[in-house]
DNA sequence: TTTTTTTACGCAAACGTTCCCGATAACGAT
DNA sequence: ATCGTTATCGGGAACGTTTGCGTAAAAAAA
């Protein structure tokens, strides 16, 4: 069932040479005359000689691989940054592999793990909804694993970070609602323990007090597995709905939030815009084909993968230990849709 | 910056034996006394000792790593797959390596190459919309590299499969149409390479054909790119709206090119499924929240994940060839919206 | 007591590669 | 003839692990 590679120990014994001088040969070391290394290239072709990337690590103790863990794949948002992660690894000759935490902390620590096992040579993560201990990320930050946080990130771990700018984000879409004359707007959240969840809502708080409107309790609900338990989202939307003052708008912080809630008052029968607004994060490229098509913040997901790779390379290829750490924060974008549009102006747009 | 990990050795050396009964007694051998088993242990949890991977790689000649080889993950149906894939691969203690082609054929063979230099010990993989020829393919395969194709395949590879049934699936969503009343019915299928094209349109054809109504070829659009290249949508649609006998309903063979459909119509601002109706192949979680609610035909995605992965372990881990080979087709679900209701029916449901 | 068996461990090779040290030969300089 | 250079190559250790084989001591059988 496995077929025999063919190794410079094949070459040297073909052309009658020793494998180091096949070694050098193939690096193109100046100490092999040209006629030889033409003679072992040749070989090596011929032979379809291809390097064993195992070997190689074991001896240069790297893996020239970065291990990725982020909580779901099948999220729009993720799966950007996801090929933004790729095209820098697989130009720089580096190996992605992905792992999903699905939002569990326990599952994130199982996926460290296992990738610290399998000898990673960084790692990129965006931490689990659930994850309110970070010192298993602790522990491997501090043996050398160099690491880089992006979106989700925490900071008890000094080290590079990317994010986009939450606070801004948040406090745009609160001010467009606000600006759009909706007075009652309520926020559905992610977990207390997620740096977004904070920003996010200090954004949304913010723009409240700016605009003199007075932050309701009430009208904030959290939901700690992010949408990934959708009856999580049903209660939120019960709950906001139950209220002696019901809100005229929602802001929702995430992805999953964001689509969970529309297709929890979709399927109440609940009318957007005209019973209750929405803004929310989402890197969907089907905002503009939902009914209504929703205002989003789009957060530059691309671009945050490529930037949080090209750190990390620079981490792990550093000579000297780096201990000046950046943060880069990228500005989402808010794309209007109709569903923060109030009944009377939406009448105009149709 | 680079942290020294502790090796069977350090453990050898700690405790004044040799690596070898160390090796033993890691592995529980029956030739190591339970005495020194215990020390053994007990060094190896005080020091943290974690294996080496790479080293028991490069030993065994196995990776425990799957490779697996998609057009793009940031694609409802893919994604799920690759849930499916990781949680068989994860409970066996395997690896996945996640690359995507993009639908180029050139990438795809750059994947491959990469992949099999990473010596996966099998890969999973769904062709590129441009891959025709397939003797990149075929080469690992005679090299006796375990390959398990799903979704877009190739018979000329004999090997596992798992495929949703393309035939079926496209037949009832024709048959759907046509009960519902529609007379003339397009397609906008994927490149002619693809054998999900070739499913889907003889599906297509033969419900055309079983209810009297003739083929027209006008009808039917090929996108080379899958949609990756939006242009291509438009330019299909646009032909087809400029037909004298313009098309009443539309049938598209893939995510992309069904959400990308939808999309052009939106963005052209004729109505579905007043002016024309539409049915796609789609995963999307977001299908129920379109505008309108589009009818979709769902394939079991997360368990063809599943089931391809079960397939190519069993490859893997068999210790004889394999000659007998397994093609599994799963049903996809036919879902309802309102993308495929004439406009009477239509002011019934409303 | 002697012989055999069992128990418990060590030595060393192997996986594929790189690279530090030599080693050899040719050649010019002394 | 001797020496130092230079060019070109090979030997062998090392990376961390497993494992076949050998062997000492201890236990059991004779």
């Amino acid at each position: 069932m496995k077929f025999e590679a063919v190794t410079i120990k094949d070459i040297a014994k073909a052309l009658g040479i020793s494998t180091s001088t096949v070694s050098r040969a193939l690096r193109d070391s100046y100490e092999i005359s040209p006629e030889t290394k033409q003679l072992v290239l040749d070989c090596a072709e011929t032979l379809n000689y291809r390097p064993n990337p195992i070997a190689l690590s074991l001896k240069e103790r790297r893996s020239r691989s970065i291990g990725v863990v982020v909580c779901e794949i099948a999220n729009s948002f993720f799966s950007q940054v996801i090929n933004g992660i790729e095209s820098i690894a697989y130009d720089k000759g580096y190996n992605v592999i992905i792992s999903q935490s699905h939002e569990s902390y326990e599952r994130e620590m199982m996926d460290l793990h296992y990738l610290s096992s399998r000898s990673v040579d960084g790692l990129l993560i965006s931490l689990s909804t659930e994850t309110n201990d970070i010192s298993h990320l602790q522990a491997l930050h501090q043996k050398g694993l160099p690491i880089v946080m992006f979106d989700r990130i925490s900071d008890e771990i000094q080290t590079h970070c990317v994010v986009a700018d939450n606070f801004k984000g948040a406090y745009e879409a609160t001010e467009h609602l606000i600006q759009r004359g909706y007075k009652k707007i309520a926020a559905i959240a992610n977990s207390e323990f997620l740096s977004i969840t904070t920003e996010r809502l200090a954004g949304y708080k913010e723009a409240l007090h700016t605009y003199g409107h007075k932050y309701n309790n009430a009208y904030v609900k959290h939901c700690f597995y992010g949408g990934m338990v959708f009856s999580e989202i049903e209660e939120a939307v019960n709950k906001l709905f139950t209220l002696k003052q019901r809100p005229d708008a929602i802001i929702t912080t995430s992805d999953k939030l964001t689509t969970g809630c529309l297709k929890t008052l979709v399927r109440r029968g609940i009318r957007v815009p005209e019973d209750i607004a929405l803004v929310g994060f989402s890197n969907s490229d089907l905002a503009e084909l939902l009914n209504p098509p929703l205002t989003v913040l789009r957060q530059p997901a691309m671009e945050m993968g490529r930037d949080a790779t090209e750190l990390l390379l620079q981490l792990i290829e550093s000579k000297r230990p780096i201990t000046q750490f950046e943060k880069r924060v990228l500005s989402p974008e808010l794309i209007l849709g109709h569903s923060s549009v109030p009944q009377p102006d939406l009448q105009l747009i149709k």
